[in-house]
RNA sequence: GCGGGUGUGGCGGAAUGGUAGACGCGCUGGUUUUAGGUACCAGUGGCUUAGGCCGUGGAGGUUCAAGUCCUCUCACCCGCACCA
């Protein structure tokens, strides 16, 4: 009778063994080439759940593979430690947020370690510390000097009775998700880096980061936006002002039938003096929220100034000057010419207000005479017409003319616009970095000297009032001006937390430093010139801001001598996320699962379909109930088993039991084996079997590598599962039932690293597998001597045959006309054509 | 609204334009067992007049050959700058 697997103890004791021999701790002192692994660090929200665990599992896959591959691998860890949901809970139940931070890291590093990942804990930070967040206090010191940083005003969500500044994920339905106000757009004067400097830069890069996905990349050139257009001004009916405003389509010029301003622009309020509803417009406006999704969706309106504009190219014609709530002053110049054929919100707009509708592009295969636009307008390319010395010319040509034109009456340029906006990276809470200036009557805004770096949080705070607390600090915000020495005021805003995830990168490589964010030698080592982190895995909802404002940072970084290296991430990873079923009370409640499974009558509940892990819907399942029962090599296999990585997975009993089986299966199979000495000799003759089973053995060392390497995880696992099916299988046992077993230990080890070891032990080796390498391929073993393709009938398949690997095309052909269901298909008809294709496949195309 | 993505058996999913459904879950039948679970064996897309026919969200198209390429279309998911 076999011995069972003890799970959990045997668990235990490999990380016990791994962390007592400091098995993945990495100098650069090293031969082997680097290879650094990272996955986003987690926020510290209270504790891990398999939802986040999959990322990590991910990684670690990757780190313990790259190791077993002869490389010099990085794979660190911390906490994203700043952030909204401490100052909620220190409201919620009166606790600091740093404890409250720290003891959340303290469970989640107890998880993580649970979990058996490869990771450096030597390297371990949290954001929130000011060993962490005086380098950056530091940095942004240097961008202000450089230029980098700078002051201006900007639009926030006001709560009216809360007196607070409103992140846009705590405003609903236009309101303040804890008075149900309605909110504001008010403006404050506040910090901005200066990205759009680097627009450029960032998206002639992204053509060069091929180890990134396609989609995020899209992604970037969309938000960076880069457009080229016209730029020109437009006269106001007596009135001395004009109105500029930029276009990328001056092709249709001549199709212009209103002017939009924003409702910020300065020049609405200056049409508007005096007009009576203007101002209740101006906060009809506001009241929609600052996100771009609550401006884009809200319904089309506009303010009639009752000025007129008049057009640069057709004197005496006169446009209506509308202020719009869907023009945004931070585009372009905050105006527009509304061309209602040829742009659909500017068509949505005339219809409303019942402006003309003048078409300047004909569409293909369209009547100049009879074309005419009902409710969609057309944007696509087309022939200009009713546009002057546009017409006839297509749609590049036309924009050329227009802005050539426009160029030769000196009334405007062709410019190019970036949908990017400067990174605003001011927010008025406490648990953030403080920004380390100082506001002085006498001398404005004046940088805390750096030797008095870091601007620490003052710790004595409540939140029993609504508010940022350093606004109200006594002792810490009335300080005196560095320069002058008489009283001033500390900046009291805090860094936006993507900030400290924009630089954590490099702190992993030196992160003990105290002088320097990284120190110049380990940032060469780790993240050179033309190579920064080899892979990072997160999810793909980061795709465009914490993605770009790291790439952002980093070029800062370099400009200011920092680091060398001009991208962070060189190899990228978006894996989807786990879902898991919700369950509802008859209340509407939601229920954890494990009170789900005891509730007797389950017609009460009602069953949600799979949605992503989180707290609020209850539906976790927490790593340690799974290790428990199944162990974590399980949870680990199950997490990257069925569905492709990129793709969201589902957490089911069904899916963990399934991989608790394959766990036991293996140990048994290893326990279960009559195997020869583990240094006995390769024979010099196998069996035809034995020799089928050393195919599909270096076969899988070769697929379970590319899978891997190519992020398929799921892919692998079918693989090493099918291998020990055929191991399962094989009943000659000897030398090659050794080599496969011992095959079969390694390549799951990335995968179910406390097995593998255990397995590795059980046969007989006192080394460890985790400094073992990945086994050697033998390539001559890759290659079949006979292969099977299918046979078609004019494209369906009759049949399937076996030749030599080496046969002849007529050979195929031959033998496909041979058989039976073949004869059968062709009986009666022609044959015209026999495509062979070598390897793949022989079609009789017959009529 | 804008941007990105996904759609294949009962379920998760495989498939350089070349035998659709690998691998697993579930299910059905059987074997073993201290009851169950575990383990093991066999089967498992649909229809069928048993010869085949139909099948990759839907409709067209290209091709000897389409899940894969092209056009249109439907449904769902994610992001939208102060959540991280």
């Amino acid at each position: 009778m076999s011995s069972r697997y003890n799970i959990k103890e045997t668990e235990d004791k490999w990380r016990k063994i791994w962390e007592d021999r400091e098995s993945f701790k990495v100098t650069e002192n090293s031969d082997k080439p680097k290879y650094y692994v990272l996955e986003m660090f987690p926020y510290p929200s209270g504790s891990i759940h398999v939802g986040h665990a999959r990322n990590y599992i991910m990684g670690d896959i990757v780190a313990r593979y790259r190791k077993a591959k002869g490389f010099n691998v990085l794979h660190p860890m911390g906490w994203d430690a700043f952030g909204l949901p401490a100052e909620n809970a220190a409201i919620e139940r009166s606790e600091h947020p740093d404890k409250w931070t720290h003891e959340n890291i303290d469970v989640m590093r107890d998880q993580l370690k649970s979990m058996g990942l490869s990771i450096d804990w030597s390297r371990e930070f949290a954001t929130c510390d000011a060993e962490y967040y005086r380098h950056e206090q530091k940095m942004f010191l240097d961008f202000y000097k450089k230029g980098i940083a700078y002051r201006k005003e900007s639009v926030v969500n006001w709560d009216p009775v809360d007196h607070t500044v409103l992140a846009n994920e705590q405003v609903i339905d236009g309101k303040g998700w804890r008075t149900g106000a309605p909110v504001e757009r008010r403006k404050l004067n506040q910090w901005f880096l200066r990205i759009t400097d680097y627009a450029d830069e960032l998206l002639e890069c992204l053509q060069k980061l091929d180890g990134w996905p396609e989609k995020v990349r899209i992604m970037q050139e969309n938000w960076i936006g880069k457009s080229k257009g016209l730029q020109f001004n437009w006269n106001i009916k007596d009135h001395e002002d004009q109105i500029e405003v930029f276009t990328t389509r001056p092709d249709t010029l001549f199709g212009a039938s209103f002017l939009a301003l924003a409702p910020d622009h300065p020049m609405a309020e200056k049409l508007c003096e005096g007009i009576e509803g203007f101002e209740d417009f101006v906060q009809q406006c506001q009241s929609v929220g600052t996100s771009e999704e609550a401006i884009a969706q809200a319904e089309k309106l506009g303010f009639d100034t009752g000025h007129k504009a008049t057009h640069p190219l057709l004197p005496g014609k006169e446009y209506p000057i509308y202020v719009a709530n869907f023009i945004l002053m931070d585009y372009g110049t905050g105006a527009v010419f509304g061309v209602p054929a040829h742009d659909q919100r500017d068509l949505d707009f005339a219809r409303k207000y019942d402006l003309g509708v003048i078409p300047v592009i004909l569409p293909p295969d369209e009547d100049a005479e009879t074309y005419a636009i009902e409710n969609e307008a057309y944007t696509d390319d087309g022939i200009a017409y009713n546009s002057e010395f546009l017409d006839g010319l297509n749609k590049q040509n036309a924009i050329h003319a227009a802005i050539k034109k426009c160029e030769e009456i000196e009334n405007g340029t062709g410019k190019t616009q970036f949908r990017l906006r400067d990174w605003g990276v001011s927010r008025q809470r406490y648990w953030g970095c403080p920004i380390p200036f100082v506001h002085c009557e006498a001398c404005g805004t004046v940088p805390v000297p750096e030797d008095q770096l870091p601007v620490t949080l003052p710790p004595d705070v409540n939140f029993d009032t609504p508010g940022n607390p350093l606004e109200r600090h006594p002792t810490w915000k009335n300080v005196e001006c560095p320069k002058c020495g008489k009283d001033a005021t500390r900046e009291t805003d805090t860094f936006d937390t993507f900030f400290e995830s924009s630089w954590y990168q490099f702190r992993y490589c030196d992160p003990h430093n105290e002088n320097l964010p990284v120190g110049k030698d380990k940032a060469k080592y780790w993240m050179p010139k033309g190579g920064g982190v080899d892979q990072y895995i997160g999810g793909v909802e980061h795709a465009v801001l914490h993605l770009l404002y790291a790439r952002f940072f980093t070029k800062a970084m370099r400009d200011c001598g920092y680091v060398d290296c001009d991208e962070p991430f060189t190899g990228l990873f978006t894996q989807g996320m786990v879902t898991h079923q919700t369950y509802q009370g008859h209340n509407g409640q939601w229920l954890f699962p494990e009170e789900y499974q005891e509730i007797t009558d389950k017609s009460t509940v009602k069953v949600g379909s799979p949605i992503k892990m989180s707290k609020s819907k209850r539906n976790v399942v927490a790593p340690e109930e799974i290790s428990e029962t199944y162990g974590i090599d399980a949870a680990r296999l199950f997490m990257v088993s069925d569905s492709p990585p990129e793709r969201d997975v589902e957490w089911t009993e069904g899916g963990i039991e399934g991989a608790w089986r394959f766990v036991n299966k293996l140990h048994r199979l290893v326990d279960e084996a009559t195997l020869p000495a583990a240094n006995e000799n390769e024979p010099k003759d196998f069996s035809e079997e034995a020799l089928t089973l050393r195919r599909a053995i270096h076969k899988a060392i070769q697929g379970v590598a590319q899978d891997i390497e190519n992020f398929h995880m799921n892919k692998a696992v079918a693989r090493i599962r099918a291998l020990s099916n055929a191991v399962s299988d094989y009943k000659e046992g000897g030398w090659a039932l050794r080599e496969a077993i011992e095959v079969l230990t390694r390549i799951i080890n990335p995968f179910m690293p406390h097995l593998a070891e255990e397995l590795w032990n059980m046969l007989g080796h006192d080394t460890l597998l985790v400094d073992e390498p990945w086994p050697e391929l033998r390539k001559e073993l890759l290659v079949e001597d006979s292969v099977t393709i299918g046979v078609q009938v004019n494209g369906k398949v009759r049949a399937s045959i076996t030749l030599p690997a080496d046969a002849d095309n007529k050979a195929f052909e031959d033998e496909a006309l041979a058989q039976d269901n073949v004869k059968k298909a062709i009986e009666g008809k022609q044959v015209r054509k026999i495509i062979v294709v070598p390897g793949k496949i022989v079609n009789v195309v017959v009529g």
